[in-house]
DNA sequence: GCCTCGCCAACTGTCAACACTTTTTGCGGA
DNA sequence: TCCGCAAAAAGTGTTGACAGTTGGCGAGGC
């Protein structure tokens, strides 16, 4: 058999840049280590990944679509920032979005699901105690998590985090009064006990202002540094370009 | 003034192909040119416009991204097959989120606008005494659009677009049943009536369950369907192609 | 001193070519 | 006739190169 063995060294084809670049972008943007505005610069990230431009700008151009880069003819891909207007639209869409998980997921979830909710709920209110705030954080997320995934609509699972993403790219860092945490998980026992009941409408409901409190609790922010802000700032806005060699 | 005038036959950069032939490869994808599970052959496409392959690519991941493509490795892009299950979740979350635009646009919406939804109404009701269901299709849509931007929710009117796009996917066109039409109109005129009061929740209510009496519609067909193909069919699948009439 | 113009470096948009994989084709043998 | 099966063809994934554009910098004119 003159099967050839071949050397792994080079490019045995078993998988494309296109998706692992893709990725390591989005990790990039989520750390903060690419914020809002900047430019990428293909060379230098092809060059930094050992690779050639083609696959990172294919990679750009998926994330172009799904809305954390924008592009601009003959300057490139940049990391998007979003708009207040668009922030709050986000919210809105999230909550009815999220109330169209709850609807469904009402009608089918399962005692272990419902079980997996409580025991979050039972975390969230240890790390309330502790207080643990990074901890509480994370909880939450996983709780929104499992009310879509048990909504059982592949479509709705994979689109709602994309939305969360698109959120995240609004200033650096999520806005989360350590105050709210225990309205918060408050208002997930009741979204709990509605859809013990299976009662979609009632978790509808809930599941949405419970967003939609998030939006309030954001605009509430927004409010506060806004007032702050009206002290005079630092001129220059513009101040780190770092150029790597 | 030794600038150059260039002469304008080969690439006076103003514009890039990507997005071109994205818009190009949607409208083939629209009228059927392109049916689903079909390969996109990119050196073919490239000729054909009359470009390399590199920016056909890029259009090509940035469709894989709005879920109208799918890769496969070392096998290319091929357009995607709607399941019927993907088809059912994409009828509940477009429910989901049409009551959030009616909601959202019941609290802003201008008298202009009422006044366009009624003009759509009383084409509609035109086309159903003709009977154009042609029409009536297109006017249908345009009503929802026009909801979906009176919502003023950018990212939403960005959105829903996609959606109904992937849903066409799902076999050769749509599935509209002439006796609904009727029907539908009617919801239409409960529907602008609660905009008109500013009724939110009411509002929301009626559009979701408008598009929800869509998926029932759409049930029905799929089961009628079955029905008749219970019975020994052809064995060239693809021979069923009937104009609406 | 400040503005304008032209040059230069950096970078994007596109192309053509190469490496590798998948699919098709041609052919000999059961 | 039909099946392997190997070689050719077709097609994808990636690369490096080239042309055009943008932005910065310094010289010269006001």
């Amino acid at each position: 058999m003159l099967r050839r063995v071949a050397n792994p060294v080079r490019t045995p084809r078993t998988a494309s840049f296109v998706p692992l670049i893709q990725r390591e972008i989005e990790r990039m943007i989520g750390t903060g280590e690419l914020t809002g505005g900047t430019r990428i610069n293909e060379s230098t990230l092809a060059l930094r990944l050992g690779i050639s431009r083609g696959p990172v700008r294919e990679a750009c151009r998926a994330l172009e679509q799904i809305g954390l880069l924008r592009s601009e003819l003959n300057r490139g891909f940049f990391v998007r920032e979003v708009s207040t207007k668009e922030a709050l639209d986000l919210y809105d869409i999230r909550a009815g979005l999220f109330g169209t998980a709850g609807r469904l997921a009402a009608a089918i979830i399962t005692t272990v699901q419902l079980r997996g909710l409580e025991e979050l709920i039972g975390e969230m209110d240890a790390a309330i105690e502790a207080p643990d705030i990074a901890a509480f954080y994370t909880l939450n997320n996983e709780f929104h998590r499992q009310v879509v995934v048990a909504s059982d609509n592949d479509k709705l699972i994979e689109l709602y985090p994309l939305l969360e993403a698109e959120l995240h790219l609004f200033r650096r860092r999520g806005l989360v009064l350590p105050g709210s945490m225990r309205t918060s998980n408050d208002e997930h026992k009741a979204i709990l006990d509605a859809l013990r009941q299976s009662d979609g409408t009632g978790a509808a409901r809930l599941l949405e202002r419970h967003i939609l409190a998030g939006k309030a609790r954001f605009l509430r922010t927004l409010e506060d540094e806004n007032a702050t802000e009206a002290r005079p700032g630092p001129l220059d806005p513009r101040h780190s370009r770092s150029k790597d060699r």
